[in-house]
RNA sequence: GUCCCCGUCGUCUAGUGGUCUAGGACACCGGGUUUUCAUCCCGGCAACAGGGGUUCGAUCCCCCUCGGGGAUGCCA
């Protein structure tokens, strides 16, 4: 994506992930829509990562979010890894920024120290009537005088720095999703810390500091942070910095209803990768979710949806995240794949089922993913599917066994095995050992086919026979029904 | 508790004051094609949370109730 900062076109859009772990599909989401947006209005994508969680943030994480968008398919224009005019783009580096932006509200009697300890906080909790979460804090240290403060502080105290929140003060979000949100600032929860004792500063406090002066237009991020926008936007008036327009996302949930989570299933991008899901399956179907084109298609290039999502379209209500349609959509994908292509996304996929790509060779590697993606819905799929066509023998599993010793079992093995030892060969041997058994047994349709399939690949489901078996070979398939008549006939 | 958001099939959604017998997709069930499983095709099941208004007429507009979610951290 080419950074394009113009007069005509000043819209940027962020995301701006904490590096405290892999990347959740709820965080991809926000990526997703703030790429789509930016790519629909030709504007300029931010990455800035949020790590003054100090304890949790990891420069792994960070590095395993890069990998992970860029798996996705998503790219920025400005970030840590990439510079750009208004950097740094890792909070961590803009302590001093912060700094200056705190005297200024301290001075200005916006902000001011407070000496209370965790523990009195907590003990003063406790003591709000049992009332723990309709606790606010009280402001107990909005008044203290030099003298009280040296006091404290001679104490070992190291203070917290409280944004002092105006009484009864209504403050408006716009926003693009939810429309005129209300809050009053009576109601938001009291003097919120923007300094912790340690001198590192808050989220609620730099997220607005950071978009403003990266002159962030537009701020596309999860529902989870509308209740705490007024706060930012009080801490922006007060600092006079101009204030972004707002999407706030509905939150993914999972089947029961809240906040998608571990518990629900796989939730990490990454893991979604390991599991055989396609970018793209992934992309489209987190990049639908929550509104609908135009024609109804669900499944649609990249460029489609980017022609046609709108904030607007938007469902207000926070959806359900679809495994089973997920899968479906992938299974969609790797049918419509260049087999060239999904070949090389299989690779890895073979080479853990502990097969080696080199070996097979390139022609039947394609042979087998043409046969094989039709019964496959993840790329991994393919593990227990492609020792049909490799190994020496079909070690038959449990229904394939019930099949083979069943009277019509026996009766097809044994005339394939006839066939086999007399008028086959290698030449055209698929077709015609269908035929022939088929003529000297009497049977057809199922009755045919299912001991056939359980003789040559030990399943009862899998591939198409008359296709998978040219593939596997003359001398595999003999071998494979020699194999069951020892073990059957005998 | 308080503040805020949301409420159409099981799920994702379309929909508009009358054209709605509420449409599509996933899932599920049934049928067909495939000399077989799968793929593919066809069909079926299934929803406007409830109650008041406003209106000639409400799924759609307003209010209340109920239900779900989020926030309320020296997390982000």
């Amino acid at each position: 994506m080419q950074p394009r900062i113009t007069k005509e076109n000043p819209m940027r859009v962020r995301f701006a992930p904490s590096p405290t772990g892999f990347l959740h599909v709820g965080n991809a989401r926000t990526a997703i829509m703030n790429y789509l947006i930016a790519k629909k209005n030709g504007a300029t994508m931010v990455l800035r990562i949020e790590d003054t969680d100090m304890e949790r943030s990891t420069k792994e994480s960070e590095q395993s979010i890069y990998q992970d968008l860029a798996w996705l398919g998503i790219s920025w224009n400005e970030g840590p890894d990439r510079g750009g005019d208004f950097g740094p783009y890792r909070q961590s580096e803009r302590f001093d920024i912060y700094r200056n932006y705190t005297e200024k509200l301290i001075a200005d009697g916006n902000a001011y120290y407070c000496y209370c300890t965790k523990e009195e906080l907590d003990a003063m909790k406790k003591g709000a009537d049992g009332e723990a979460e309709s606790y606010t804090y009280s402001g107990r240290c909005r008044n203290l005088t030099a003298d009280e403060r040296a006091k404290l502080e001679a104490e070992g105290r190291k203070p917290t720095v409280r944004f002092r929140v105006p009484d009864n003060t209504s403050i408006v979000v716009n926003d693009r999703i939810k429309g005129p949100v209300e809050f009053n600032s009576s109601n938001i929860g009291g003097d919120f810390i923007i300094i912790r004792s340690d001198g590192v500063p808050v989220f609620n406090y730099i997220v607005i500091i950071d978009d403003a002066l990266m002159k962030i237009s537009l701020v596309i991020r999860g529902d989870d942070h509308l209740s705490n926008t007024p706060k930012q936007l009080l801490v922006a008036r007060a600092l006079g910095l101009p204030e972004p327009e707002y999407a706030h996302l509905p939150l993914i949930m999972g089947p029961d209803r809240s906040k998608l989570s571990k518990r629900h299933g796989i939730t990490s991008v990454e893991m979604y990768r390991r599991q055989g899901y396609l970018p793209e399956a992934l992309m489209n179907y987190m990049s639908m979710l929550g509104w609908a084109s135009e024609s109804g298609d669900e499944i649609l290039p990249l460029e489609a949806i980017i022609s046609q999502v709108d904030l607007k379209k938007l469902s207000k209500n926070a959806p359900i995240f679809d495994f089973q349609k997920l899968k479906w959509m992938n299974g969609m994908y790797i049918r419509e794949y260049p087999v060239p292509a999904l070949t090389d996304l299989f690779i890895p996929f073979i080479k853990e089922a502990g097969y080696n790509p080199e070996a097979i060779g390139r022609k039947t590697l394609e042979d087998i993913v043409t046969i094989v993606r039709k019964s496959c819905e993840l790329l991994s799929d393919i593990g227990g599917l492609i020792g049909i066509f490799l190994d020496e023998v079909s070690e038959p599993d449990s229904d394939a066994d019930a099949m083979l010793r069943t009277e019509e079992g026996r009766l097809v093995i044994a005339a394939a095995r006839d066939l086999f030892r007399s008028e086959l060969n290698a030449g055209n041997f698929a077709s015609t050992l269908v035929n022939r058994v088929k003529e000297n047994t009497a049977l057809k349709g199922k009755s045919l086919f299912m001991p056939l399939r359980a003789i040559i690949t030990g399943r009862q489901k899998g591939p198409e026979l008359d296709q998978s078996m040219p593939v596997i070979g003359f001398d595999k398939c003999k071998k494979r029904t020699e194999f069951c008549y020892d073990r059957y006939c005998k």
